[in-house]
RNA sequence: GGGCGGUUAGCUCAGUUGGCAGAGCAUCUGACUUUUAAUCAGAGGGUCACAGGUUCGAGUCCUGUACCGCCUACCA
């Protein structure tokens, strides 16, 4: 560090002239006694309150003294007159600065401010002559100075590289990007407001261990220095929630990151938010009321709407209940399909070829129906609808149905032809896991880089008994995604993984 | 991973046939006590993503690289 103090000292020769001008008003500032880093102004009201409260205030009138603090946006310099746009978290206010009502020292100390610096305001409201509500200030506190020019005022900040990688600067800039992410925070809240209505405990489980299961993808690695102990980053809740439903808790749910190696997307981030639920003493029936009830609470008590933005221009309706449609009838009605055919090896050739694809690199029923499903039925899925009847092959942690082995108790809800969650009726049985975790491990053996671990701990868990369980699972930012309707994963994750830029 | 497109001032963007690097906002200087994309007069600000190549001469043409976006394939 004090190799670089010249340098440091220096700085300001070698910086774009607005960052110069802005340190040369730093120093002027502290000379003068004022630190721009310095104490809390005494900030009582939000602006979107003044708003609300001096709306339709009579133009003529004074209105009460308000005390606000946030980011000065603009500045209309007008000789001995001085406006300026000031903004906190939800709203946006004009500031005026007279000579007269501020003083002449306060006044000529607005030389040294500039726009971006964060500001603590006292003073009245009051309406302008062309009628717009404005706080005369009385008392002003530089709270914090902005080194750095603000994007351009009119146009904003556009770049979405520059967005995605400077999100402070996208959320200060954009409104609407600011909303959004207040909008996540809230949404999830709601969700666990109601899941602890339904009595659901929420459980925090490890997000690093010796395995990472309860999904098909490659983990990430890391290490613990201490132990000199490999650890992998975990793929899924599942498998320690369902430790905890061995362990007695009923009701639990986790809403927490989950890390899969794979690749980037508008669909994919790295880490992503899962909600992973699972009630003993229940099954399928009481999952798809759960997964309902969760999106209603979003649409009534956060959005206040059931519409949400379709995919061009319209909108969809989320109002329940949601229609049944088996897996089998899916194919049928959109594809003219029969699942059955889908399972010989001669006639699930020529679907194949007759869709455009060949099968050659995964040559196992399980791969083809997934992938005439996904290509058939997936892209007409719009409206939220309940699939259920899922075929045995693709569902390998699902509970097969007594009356037909070759279907399990599962079910995806679909909404706008995303997958919003995934439900089974969990597999209790040690003996039957066990000859399922064996088949995995022998795949690995054969460098399947995906395939799910042996996990001994949890069979053993299993070993002591697990009640009947329903479990469900939400992907929480494509759930987002959907109700934002927003395209790219990236717009509902504040700070998505970017690749390493220079002189970004 | 494959295909296409983008990268020029702090920001938003022009840049013609290969011929001195442009505008608006922002910044600086000056005027202005109710403006609001304030206005008016002037000024400064550039590694044209990076590395090569062709050429008397490259922001512009060619090759490669990086990052971003869109489409596409897989994963949720």
């Amino acid at each position: 560090m004090n190799d670089n103090e010249q340098e440091v000292l220096n700085i300001t020769d070698d910086m774009p002239e607005q960052m110069a001008v802005r340190h040369k008003h730093l120093e002027e500032l502290r000379a003068l006694g004022i630190e721009p880093y310095g104490d809390r102004f005494p900030v009582t009201d939000k602006i979107c309150d003044v708003r609300q409260k001096y709306g339709d205030m009579e133009p003529d009138k004074a209105g009460g003294e308000v005390s606000i603090g946030g980011r000065l946006m603009a500045l209309r310099t007008h000789g001995k007159a001085v406006f300026g746009d000031l903004a906190d978290q939800e709203g946006k206010i004009q500031i005026y600065f007279g000579l007269d009502t501020v003083g002449k020292d306060n006044f000529n100390l607005l030389k040294l401010i500039d726009i971006g610096d964060l500001l603590g305001v006292k003073g009245e409201v009051f309406i302008t002559r062309r009628g717009e509500l404005t706080v005369m200030v009385r008392e002003f506190k530089i709270l914090g100075k902005a080194l750095r020019p603000l994007p351009e005022k009119w146009h904003g900040l556009k770049d979405i590289e520059l967005r995605y990688r400077n999100r402070h600067l996208d959320m200060l800039m954009n409104q609407d990007v600011r909303e959004r992410f207040i909008l996540r925070s809230r949404l999830i809240s709601a969700i666990r407001g109601y899941l602890d209505g339904l009595g659901f405990l929420e459980v925090e489980t490890p997000a690093m261990g010796m395995l990472a299961g309860g999904a098909l993808a490659r983990p990430f690695l890391t290490h613990h220095n201490a132990l000199d102990l490999p650890l992998k980053m975990r793929i899924a809740l599942e498998l320690h929630l369902k430790r905890c439903i061995v362990g007695g808790l009923e009701k639990v749910y986790e809403i927490g990151k989950v890390f899969r190696n794979e690749g980037i997307s508008t669909k994919h981030n790295p880490e992503f938010t899962m909600l992973e639920l699972y009630r003993s003493h229940a099954d399928l029936t009481d999952m798809m009321e759960i997964a309902q009830g969760i999106v209603s609470t979003l649409c009534e008590k956060v959005l206040c709407s059931w519409e949400v933005p379709g995919t061009d221009g319209g909108t969809v309706n989320l109002k329940p209940p949601y229609p049944k449609m088996t897996f089998a009838e899916g194919l049928k009605k959109y594809g003219g399909i029969e699942l059955s055919d889908l399972r010989d090896p001669v006639k699930s050739k020529e679907i194949a070829e007759k869709l455009g694809f060949n099968i050659e690199r995964k040559d196992n029923p399980g791969y083809l129906i997934d992938k005439v499903f996904s290509m058939v039925v997936e892209p007409h899925l719009v409206n939220p609808v309940f699939i259920v009847d899922y075929p045995v092959e693709i569902s390998p942690l699902a509970r097969k149905k007594p009356e037909d082995g070759s279907l399990v108790y599962r079910f995806e809800m679909f909404i706008k032809n995303f997958e919003i969650a995934n439900a089974f009726s969990e597999l209790a049985d040690p003996v039957d896991q066990h000859e399922r975790f064996k088949a995995q491990h022998e795949l690995i053996k054969k460098g399947d880089t995906e395939a799910h671990p042996m996990d001994e701990d949890y069979l053993a868990a299993l070993e002591y008994g697990m009640p009947p369980t329903g479990g469900l699972g939400m992907g929480i930012d494509r759930l987002l995604m959907v109700l934002t309707g927003s395209s790219s994963i990236r717009d509902v994750i504040i700070f998505p993984l970017m690749k390493p830029a220079d002189q970004v």
